[in-house]
RNA sequence: CGGGACGUGGCGCAGUCUGGAAGCGCACCGGCUUUGGGAGCCGGGGGUCGCGAGUUCAAAUCUCGCCGUCCCGACCA
């Protein structure tokens, strides 16, 4: 049973190198309110308090028109959450998120989503971010249908025994029965492989290198909305190569240069390359690669892929070429995606009890300023000025105007919504030439003169988006834990990332994790870089629950 | 697809056990007063109680079936 890669002086090896802290809670552990009370410190509280000794450092001087609410802060004592506390319930936080920040709602039909605009225009700069960077890489977009023959599935034995369970196939077009069904997309590389073939003759005509930019459909039995849903939204690439070494360093260099870049620099989210087991690939590659990040309550989600596809699909397509040599050779393809997935991650891996947070060179609007009151009508257009000057200095900026409805509401909204950026605009701020600029990411509020402002908030949401990936990197790394045996993953898995010696893992122990839901996510190479060429008795297995 | 919980105005819920005129809070609309962290008062609108069959004089309530949602498993971007 074990393996000669697996002895038994594994259970002797030291636990962690890092301890996890007491298992947290189990959720019957964490005694639930009967009623959802509000919690005694809100955190108001906490963000409040930091308001006022910034303000109080920051203006300096007698400081006579310090909004007086700012620093008495009445707490929000008495008042329900606005969103489940996610140390209470981390799901039913996500649900509550979608709702209240008007992200997405649950479709007609079981497991589809409906992508609300405040949500969509998150996924319109995901797209637009990956859409130069794949351009950057080389590919070029291109559009392929969306109804697949039943047959071009079945070309490739692992890849129709993968999907097959997960297929939506179309019996009657025109109100009769089809002759040969269709097969609704669940990814392309049959039909794009059938057309490659048609356009690969020669050497010269390789790397071809293609992108679309679709929707897909793959039933589910267990949809979450952004994270599984049966139909949804992603960019898949699909290449043709000359060589196995140059579709491999074509699907690393996706992984590394458009994925992990993207993620990180724009997402703000730390993730982990590494390569999957065999039993995780991708139905029909010879190697999937993938970008794991964690999310806010220690468990991991795959936000893209990028598999070596071998000749697989170039076989079974019949996707040949001549070499400079005249020899006829079959090509080597290869494949990767991201998808609507990447939103449930950004939520996710971001989010906290007062709703989404923003990394600024996502976020479609970066800034919101609000005019928080107006009584002489003089706020509204210094404020509609600023928005005007944002612009002009290459910030998305909005006006919040409303001002028929609290400021505390309007704030409270924002926070929801993940704004990075509020500038607070009011009478008395005006007066004294001043404005409030307040940080979601750490909730400080601090004043600003009303003349500068415009040009110190490009530095500003610089140093947000740096510290969301700070803090996004050291709350995986507090959860993450290197360990020297099944057991101390198991326990380790509990709280985050269990880094396993691979030696340890054979088939009984892949069982005894995935028994507590626990997976190697991927595996690495002890320095944290895609396997390569380490010998494979020295990779490190990542192991976590996911979703 | 297996196990569990649950479907009552947009959201959250009470009412269901023990059948007998659909209610509450928030949100929404109007008016007035407000507006520097979830406003107040007054007045309104909105629900074939998930769907379909039954039982009954009478069904949100009882019975059966189906659909959906959430959680836990098996499957996946």
């Amino acid at each position: 049973m074990a393996g000669a890669s697996s002895g038994s002086s594994s259970e002797s090896l030291a636990f962690c190198t890092r301890r996890p802290r007491p298992r947290s809670p189990s959720p019957s552990a964490a005694p639930a309110p009967a009623v959802r009370a509000a919690p005694t410190t809100s955190l108001w509280t906490a963000g409040r308090r930091a308001t006022s000794r910034t303000l109080v450092l920051e203006r300096g001087g007698p400081a006579p028109s310090v909004p007086t609410a700012l620093v008495a802060s009445p707490p929000m004592a008495g008042k329900a959450p606005v969103l489940t506390p996610q140390s209470e319930d981390f799901p039913r936080w996500y649900q509550d998120v979608l709702n209240k920040a008007e992200l997405a709602d649950n479709g007609p039909v079981r497991g589809t989503m409906v992508i609300r605009p405040y949500a969509y225009a998150l996924w319109e700069r995901m797209v637009a971010e990956v859409d130069a960077r794949i351009k950057g890489a080389g590919a070029e977009n291109a559009y392929f249908p969306l109804f697949i023959p039943e047959s071009y599935l079945q070309r490739e034995a692992e890849h129709v025994e993968g999907f097959s369970p997960e297929l939506a196939i179309v019996t009657v077009g025109g109100g009769k029965e089809l002759e040969e069904p269709v097969v609704v997309r669940p990814t392309s590389e049959t039909v794009i492989g059938e057309f490659m073939a048609k356009w690969v003759q020669s050497y010269r005509d390789l790397p071809l290198l293609l992108n679309q930019w679709a929707n897909v459909v793959r039933w589910e039995l267990r949809p979450r909305v952004f994270l599984r849903t049966s139909e949804f939204l992603w960019q898949e690439g699909h290449t043709a190569h000359a060589s196995e070494s140059d579709a491999r360093s074509y699907a690393e260099s996706i992984l590394r240069n458009v994925y992990r870049e993207f993620m990180v620099d724009v997402l703000a989210i730390p993730v982990l390359i590494g390569a999957k087991i065999a039993e995780e690939r991708f139905a029909g590659a010879t190697n999937t690669l993938t970008c794991e990040a964690m999310m806010g309550d220690g468990k991991a989600l795959q936000m893209g892929t990028s598999h070596e596809l071998g000749q697989n699909f170039a076989t079974a397509f019949d996707m040949t070429f001549s070499d400079e040599h005249g020899e006829q050779q079959v090509c080597w393809t290869t494949s990767w995606g991201v998808s609507t997935r990447m939103m449930g991650g950004l939520i996710m891996a971001h989010g906290d009890d007062a709703g989404l947070r923003l990394p600024p060179r996502l976020a479609a609007t970066q800034v919101v300023v609000i005019v928080v009151r107006d009584d002489d009508g003089a706020v509204t257009p210094a404020a509609a000025g600023l928005v005007a000057d944002l612009a002009a200095a290459g910030v998305r900026a909005r006006l919040d105007d409303r001002v028929s409805t609290g400021f505390g509401r309007r704030a409270t909204e924002w926070e929801l919504k993940g704004v990075p950026l509020r500038v607070e605009v009011g009478p008395r701020d005006l007066a004294d030439g001043i404005v409030v600029v307040a940080r979601r990411d750490d909730g400080t509020k601090e004043p600003r003169s009303i003349t500068d402002v415009v040009p110190s908030v490009p530095a500003l949401l610089a140093e947000v988006q740096d510290a969301m990936l700070a803090a996004a990197t050291d709350a995986r790394d507090r959860r993450t834990f290197d360990v020297g045996s099944v057991d101390a993953a198991l326990e380790a898995a509990g709280e985050g990332f269990a880094r396993l010696p691979w030696r340890l893992v054979d088939a009984a122990a892949i069982a005894r994790l995935g028994a507590s839901a626990v997976t190697v996510r991927c595996l690495q190479s002890p320095d944290g870089d895609l396997p390569g060429s380490t010998p494979e008795d020295e990779l490190v297995a990542i192991c976590a629950r996911a979703y």
